[in-house]
DNA sequence: AAGAATGGGTTCCGAAATAGAACTTGTCAA
DNA sequence: TTGACAAGTTCTATTTCGGAACCCATTCTT
């Protein structure tokens, strides 16, 4: 499978994959959640390679997770920001930096945290049921088919046993 | 920045994406939340070169997020589990699924529905604060130096003006 | 006993993507 | 006239990927 075809997968997840899923459109992200909006702002604190943000920011903003403002006329400069559909990208990718903080930050803890104005604590997302409220856990969801599935679309039964811990 | 530095990034995110932050680890994943748990399996699956996945499965396996459980001795076999830490992905797996359910879903809708066996509604994941519960926001969070924070860790505050050095 | 099947890989090659550096373009200020 | 700035584009060398073939220990079929 080529990039070209992930977004025409029968899954969302794919589909997202086939916008954001490679390490350098994710960071370039990041950059845009701490406000960054300038190609050589991505430049000098992400140290890519400057042809591949340029690729970047063009697939982000045909994409519609970016668009580009012009910051001034004569010379005209652009910037990149994030629409409402880059803004919704917000909880993906605070989902993997808590993951993050969780499993991968050394003994000192988290190099950066977050605060929610709202009411004013250092938080972390919490991912919960949209209809219960309870906490989501992997093992207490099923899956079935969607209305957007393929006629033959084979979603495997097996015997679930319980992960391995660690 | 190469691979293997990503992991020493000051950066929960950055670090995260040095374990998941490739196209086919994140599908594999999404198998193996599937219950799909076998090389021969993720390779018809995917329609991934057995090399990469033999390498994305040893990679995972390395950082802890699958576990080798054999499943037969005689000729010994072995499959691939989530441990614990892998089970954790799964919100942020959640969180680019339901990304993808609303914003890169055809006209029909999502192919898979996701049930929640503890309610018993079709379902997706709320991001949420983990202090008040109200809903995450971007544009509600402002960020701060963590424990983990390097000593000259900058933070950009306002839209940015001018260059802001990293 | 010979040959095929099974599961889980490894090896090889050409194609594609990436890193790093140099070059381009439009505009203004010294 | 030269230089600086912002935002790219072009070049080459290296790395990774896709696709196919091959390997190997064991078990099944005939």
């Amino acid at each position: 499978m080529r990039w070209e075809e992930l977004d025409r997968e029968p899954c969302s997840l794919a589909r997202t994959l086939s916008v954001v899923g490679d390490r350098w459109t994710l960071l370039v992200l990041r950059e845009c959640f701490l406000r960054i909006r300038r190609f050589e702002e991505f430049e000098q604190r992400l140290g890519i390679a400057r042809h591949v943000l340029a690729d970047r920011l063009k697939k982000l903003t045909e994409a519609g997770v970016l668009a580009k403002v012009a910051y001034q006329e004569r010379p005209r400069r652009e910037e990149y920001r994030l629409t409402e559909k880059g803004l919704a990208l917000y909880p993906a990718l605070l989902a993997l930096l808590d993951w993050g903080d969780k499993y991968m930050a050394g003994p000192e803890g988290p190099p950066l945290l977050r605060r929610h104005k709202t009411c004013g604590h250092v938080v972390h997302a919490a991912s919960v049921c949209s209809e219960c409220g309870e906490p989501l856990d992997a093992r207490a969801m099923t899956v079935e088919p969607g209305p957007g599935a393929p006629a033959n679309f084979s979603i495997p039964q097996r015997p679930s046993k319980s992960a391995v811990d660690k």
